[in-house]
DNA sequence: GGCTCATATTTTTTT
DNA sequence: AATATGAGCC
């Protein structure tokens, strides 16, 4: 077998390279996860890696998946001697394995993982237990200086205490921490930071696994921060046979403790690792990648890198400016309609990507409306989701009894009479008997000799409540976890609680549904392994519309993808770059890199947009392009950048909409882009797509691309104006309150026209012309 | 103890 | 806009 057949000399010498430390600097497109997968199939054919003894940690669950599937395919074998994942799920499968000395770190093998939720109220509970105010100590502030800390290995006895706020961050550190191993639970950083603990603790385990993996392979590296990386050196110190991938400019996971300098670290700490540059790009038009490096080169403190590819020329680069995300949203889908009907293009070659999960809204009510059929990476968590949480709960208190957040989460839900004062009475009595948590309601409910603290209705709640938990716990390793929710969703009649028959209460049955199913699908995979899954693996979201659909997904999601044609949207300041990095120069240089990882995800064709007036929290606001826009070279766009004209005529209008809000009656939204209504009213169009696609999928065999659903009423091309220009230049007019003034430019927009007009008194303004009164005279 | 209404707060990105 | 928290009342 020739592993090396069609690989550039870069790639095959990568490929190729001797054992010991290896440093890949790849850039987008170069086809580092074929370098990654050859490599893998090179250790265990060539050179007789034998049993495999090989551990592959990716980013994501979902790509780790799928280098197994391709390697395997490489192979044309089973590859169970090689442990493929990412360092989260990797760390807990080494956790659960060596419970014996995990037990020393205060766990048990059936911890549980608190995902950023739980930690909040884990959080939440300390500030109140320590009499302090979450205004000053605001959660998600105590949690980044905590999960700090961890990166950097401090556990709360070393944390320095050198003001009255760390002082008091100490404090909350250590309650924190204690909650959580009372909870047999650990937070993402913990599940690396333990396995690096018991490394250390335990030198004879830490043995036993460099033995097992002989060689270690890293792909995004640059992402890694410091816990991921002394777990590398860690286990790679016996036989230093460490393969790391990386790219610099793609280091977009720094608020997450990634620090991109663990690349020039490894080259210090190996000054014998081989360093090989992938420079060729064999996914964008040499357009798309000038583009994407006139950007990236205004980040300081940057090596230069020459990208190249054989893909000279490319269509040029798209600017548009709307003017709100649902305009935005319009043109999009018109364009992927348009091209999709004209035969150039199937739905499944385009994304469209955005800063903020926030922003898909807008675009999914679009794609609904147009009924182009899409997919939705990521967004709003189905875990995320009130009543998927609580089942989750229910599963975690089974699981592990010890897990006081989940018990407090649903003890009286649905509620059955047991308040917050039973419940810390509850908690006390188990405190005394050195219970925890849902042991001690078990014990209640079980126990006939013990003497109880309760009577009356609390007491008959609590034994109910006690009895069923017990039932479950007694019942779990016999049944599967589909049965298991099915048992638990029928005992506490949960149906009747949340489905209170309004539009949201179905839809929220229907969540609960759809978690039924996803534990069903499970099978007969362990409890364990089950709410692992849902902590760990992301993607279970995403909503897999076959193939040949749109794909809608945050820049940050998009790293490691590619698509024919991609469109960035919300190019606005405040947006992209995000308003929290504007302050901070790093932050700023990120945010640009985030944006170099959306320009580098194109393979043919960009689409940038931005909007004159975007809502935020509910309120519509005046935006200013991004200035990254105006980092793009004019040649590289359609009709030139005209990026500083906007600029200034975004200012303007900004002036004149406002002027004429004042006076006019508002834009009729509700004719121009449809009336969306509430929540409920969204999820049933969604579920309607979702529907649809079932049926798409199951009927494209028999359906040609174009004979996909027609749009309903955008069918007419891209640009077609569906007004007609009233005004051109040289007309004189008068205005309400700018009286008299000169058309210098009429521009058609999509539905309007804009007007630019020079007003002897008040200058140059640019107005619409629905809304602003004007009047011919001459 | 539980429900309803009013007010505050939020959103960066994800394992 | 959508959700989380808190006060007030049954």
């Amino acid at each position: 077998m020739n592993l090396t057949a069609g690989l550039n000399p870069a790639q095959k010498e990568a490929v190729t390279a001797p054992f010991g430390p290896v440093l890949i600097l790849a850039g987008p497109g170069s086809g580092k996860t074929r370098v990654l997968t050859h490599r893998i199939a090179y250790l265990v054919s060539e050179l007789n890696v034998f049993p495999f003894r090989i551990m592959s940690v990716t980013f994501t669950n979902k790509a780790a998946k799928e280098m197994r599937a391709r390697v395997e395919k490489i192979l044309g074998e089973d590859l169970r001697g090689i442990l493929m994942g990412t360092f989260h799920s990797t760390c807990a499968r080494i956790l659960r394995r060596e419970s014996a000395d995990l037990a020393r770190l205060g766990y048990s093998k059936d911890f549980v993982i608190f995902d950023s939720d739980d930690q909040r109220s884990v959080i939440k509970s300390a500030l109140k237990e320590l009499n302090l105010d979450d205004k000053r100590f605001q959660p998600s502030k105590m949690l980044n200086s905590i999960s700090g800390a961890k990166d950097k290995m401090i556990t709360p006895d070393f944390y320095e205490a050198s003001d009255y706020m760390s002082t008091v961050i100490k404090r909350i550190y250590d309650q924190y921490q204690r909650t959580l191993v009372a909870n047999n639970a650990m937070d993402f950083d913990d599940l690396l930071l333990n396995t690096v603990r018991l490394f250390d603790l335990v030198p004879e385990v830490l043995a036993k696994y460099q033995q097992q993996y002989q060689h270690i392979l890293v792909d995004e590296f640059q992402d890694t921060n410091s816990v991921q990386y002394g777990l590398l050196t860690r286990l790679a110190g016996q036989h230093k046979n460490l393969f790391v991938v990386g790219d610099s400019d793609q280091s977009i996971y720094k608020w997450r403790g990634a620090d991109f300098r663990n690349i020039q670290k490894f080259r210090d700490e190996y000054p014998s690792a081989k360093q090989i540059l992938l420079e060729q790009n064999y996914r964008s038009t040499q357009l798309v990648l000038d583009a994407a490096m006139a950007v990236i080169e205004k980040n300081p403190e940057r090596v230069h890198k020459q990208l190249f590819t054989d893909r000279s020329g490319g269509a040029q680069i798209v600017m548009r400016e709307a003017y709100n995300e649902n305009e935005e949203a319009e043109q999009i889908v018109r364009t992927v309609a348009g091209e999709n009907r004209r035969g150039r293009r199937s739905y499944g070659d385009f994304a469209v990507m955005y800063r903020t999960n926030a922003q898909s809204r807008a675009l999914e009510e679009a794609f609904i409306r147009e009924g182009v059929p899409y997919k939705l990476i990521g967004a709003t968590k189905f875990y995320g989701r009130r009543e998927v949480r609580d089942i989750i709960a229910y599963l975690r208190v089974v699981h592990n009894l010890r897990d006081e957040v989940s018990l407090r989460r649903i003890i009286n839900v649905p509620t059955r009479g047991i308040g917050a004062k039973t419940i810390e009475k509850l908690l006390a009595w188990g405190n005394q008997l050195d219970v925890q948590a849902g042991e001690a309601v078990i014990k209640l409910a079980t126990d006939p000799t013990i003497a109880l603290p309760f009577k009356g209705r609390a007491l008959a709640s609590l034994m109910r409540f006690g009895t069923m938990l017990n039932g479950w716990v007694r019942a779990r390793d016999e049944i599967t976890v589909g049965e298991l929710v099915q048992r638990i969703l029928d005992e506490t009649n949960y149906k009747s609680y949340i489905d209170d028959g309004t539009d949201e209460g179905t839809d929220r049955w229907e969540n609960v549904k759809e978690l039924l199913g996803v534990a069903k699908d499970a099978g007969e995979i362990a409890l364990t392994e089950f709410l692992e899954n849902v902590a760990l693996v992301a993607d279970v979201d995403d909503l897999e519309g076959g193939s040949n659909s749109v794909t809608m997904l945050t820049l940050h999601a998009s790293k490691g993808l590619e698509f024919p044609v991609v469109f960035i949207t919300g190019l606005e300041e405040g947006i992209m770059p995000h308003s929290r990095s504007m302050t901070d120069a790093e932050e700023m240089a990120e945010e640009r890199r985030l944006f170099y990882v959306g320009l580098t995800r194109a393979e043919d064709q960009l689409f940038l947009s931005h909007t004159l007036r975007r809502s935020l929290y509910g309120m519509s606001e005046m935006s200013t392009p991004s200035r990254f826009l105006g980092d793009i070279p004019s040649n590289l766009v359609e009709g030139g950048n005209k990026l500083s004209e906007r600029h200034a005529a975004a200012q303007n209008r900004a002036w004149s909409w406002d002027q004429s809000a004042t006076t006019q009656p508002k834009r009729a939204t509700s004719s121009t882009y449809g009336s969306y209504g509430k929540r409920s009213d969204f999820a049933e169009k969604r579920a309607a797509q979702k529907a649809a696609r079932g049926s798409w999928e199951s009927q494209k065999s028999a359906m040609s691309q174009r004979d996909l659903p027609k749009p309903r009423h955008l069918s007419e091309d891209r640009d077609t104006p569906t007004v007609a220009a009233q005004y051109k230049s040289g007309q004189r007019v008068k205005h309400a309150k700018f009286g008299e003034g000169i058309v210098i430019e009429s521009k058609i927009t999509r539905n309007d026209e804009e007007v630019a007009i020079a007003f002897s008194e008040h200058g140059i303004k640019r107005l619409s012309a629905s809304f602003a009164k004007l009047e011919v005279i001459g």
